[in-house]
DNA sequence: CCAGCAGAAGACAGCGCTATCTTTGGCGGG
DNA sequence: CCCGCCAAAGATAGCGCTGTCTTCTGCTGG
């Protein structure tokens, strides 16, 4: 016995566009027009459906918008982890893009696994985003094909391409290595060693970087590199230090993949008394909120994670706008020097 | 010059249902039975549709599936911040229950704004999720009011209600800021400090179970309260305690809200060359990774953010499910006594 | 002065599913 | 032996929107 416009059980009392346009006196076809800001919607019409639309306290149902349109709102955001801060940056830097604009933003994690990132895109190609921000390049030829067959527009973050049509937005990871190598080298440090963990292909890329410095001033010994296969934290800092310095005492400086090892290795050699960096020096990743703070003030390579995010999201909104983009935006990096180095 | 059940510009190469039913030699309505696993349908003719499902990559499309049935598979979660570590833990916990069950969830940062919250509850109740979780109780009577117009069932984080119909999972706040309070006199400590920044209710109910156990022991001084409104970090940690120092020389305890905090000042100190615990003893709260590792190790009250999350996630789909619940699920917190107090 | 046209509004159909009702067929009991 | 009943399958009708086509104005220019 309830007219159609009414709200019923299924809608829990949430207006519909029925409601909106029966309220403003028109069609619920203008009503949506007006509400979308199509243009062929007289002023005075527009305005009584907004009007009307406040009332009600309207928000139009996506599913059904999605449903008739074909097209979302929404984005997806893969992220290899969110344990850890360093992909929570960019990440909260793309809600903040992306929010004033109506867009969701679907979050996956894949904890550091090719395949699960492949079930993550499965799972959420049938919600058919506008685009995804990926992490890296680094997945399997099945996510891959997805990617290509579903023509998502995809922005990658943290590394940078110069594929063509290949969109993303990072700096070099290698590149960040080579400084941190360099600046060492001038410190006058010469058994300099590369400490790593969770060793995805980032942490690769720099201990290339650095590997090539090292080579060129002909001071590379790769039995100072040490490589772990676990995830990094600061404890485990603490212990790869320990285990170094027990193994090559001779080591006068170390690079740390990221500032979590690198404050756990300055912890661990104050409490051994190793001067930092009298006897050893370190320079970190990330630059980590607490690096510019600990005793001594820890040197990292700053990244610019919150940039990273937003200019990636900027860049998505611009492919799907279709306006002409700069593909590959370098954003670089910044060596921090500070006292442990 | 297609057939429906063929793939066109609008699903993009994605299959329908329609594709499954036609391969699997069944009508769509029996299809969508057989992958919901409705019980009426035969075993064999499940079992082609199945098939047929996996041969073509079939993915229900989740708006036609929420438009159609009015109910959604997913979850919104509101933090207040994603900068903070603390946040993300629960977040994290909550995915790894929701995603196996394939549920999505939707992430809201409100940024400690109240209004902000107002703002993601009204954008997010259009999605009908089937359920929300919410941190704390702090909000406005309008968000209030339109959660429960909405009858979208709610689970609250971190902080306990014993009001009926309110499920929450967490600890006591308030209990925590007592704890702490009673070990730091316990060590013979009078003239305690409360440091605090970022003045959310959990902080303050933090504070005000300290001070009641300080005025239990008659030891309650206002004038070591030192509360700051921004956001808190460890660079705030160091100004702190700087400021506190200078103004109460005489402090030989300090809890902190929280372990960004705590940190700085125990940086601080190291470098004031002020002795910890010696000339002041230092307690947190959250036990970030670092604390059991810096110079002295921070004692820290432990917070069980991963098993808030993972919990409250249970707890909702328990609600959903129509199990029997119990509504307030306390926690508790862990005080761990290290080299700072 | 009227054909012609552009602009503004509406009618209609259908997106890909699922709720609900209807039909079909197989089986046991009176 | 037939009726009624239950289980299993299908037909039908939308969910709340938007793309597309159609209609209806009112105005211009020849």
């Amino acid at each position: 016995m309830k007219s159609p416009t009414h709200s019923n059980s299924r809608t829990l009392g949430m207006p519909t566009l029925a409601q909106v346009a029966e309220r403003a006196g028109v069609s619920t076809i203008t009503a949506s027009r007006a509400l979308r800001g199509v243009a062929t919607v007289g002023a005075d019409l527009a305005e009584r459906v907004r009007k009307a639309a406040d009332e009600l306290g309207y928000v139009a149902n996506p599913a059904a918008r999605m449903l008739a349109s074909a097209r979302s709102t929404s984005v997806v955001v893969l992220v290899p982890s969110l344990s850890n801060q360093l992909f929570v940056e960019p990440l909260e830097a793309i809600h903040e893009v992306m929010r004033p604009r109506g867009i969701e933003v679907l979050i996956g994690d894949y904890h550091y696994c090719r395949d699960e990132e492949e079930r993550l895109v499965r799972n959420y190609l049938p919600h058919r985003p506008m685009g995804m921000l990926l992490t890296g390049f680094d997945r399997t030829e099945a996510t891959r094909h997805l990617l290509s067959t579903s023509r998502i527009p995809c922005v990658h973050m943290m590394e940078l391409s110069d594929a063509p049509g290949i969109a993303s937005v990072g700096f070099s990871q290698q590149a960040a290595g080579e400084a941190a190598a360099k600046h060492l080298l001038q410190q006058g440090r010469k058994r300099l060693a590369y400490v790593a963990a969770q060793l995805d292909p980032r942490v690769m890329q720099r201990g290339e970087g650095f590997r090539r410095a090292l080579q060129a001033a002909g001071v590379y010994d790769p039995a100072l590199e040490l490589l772990h296969p676990l995830p990094s934290s600061i404890g485990l800092g603490c212990q790869l230090f320990r285990e170094l310095m027990q193994r090559h005492p001779d080591v006068d400086g170390i690079f740390f993949c990221n500032d979590d090892l690198a404050q756990g290795a300055l912890f661990e050699a104050q409490r051994c008394e190793m001067a930092v960096p009298g006897r050893v020096a370190m320079v970190g990743f990330n630059d980590l909120p607490a690096s510019a703070h600990t005793v001594p003030r820890l040197s990292s390579i700053h990244t610019p994670r919150t940039e990273v995010g937003r200019e990636a999201a900027n860049l998505l909104l611009k492919i799907l706008d279709g306006r002409p983009v700069m593909p590959s935006i370098d954003l670089g990096f910044e060596l921090r020097v500070r006292e442990s180095s």
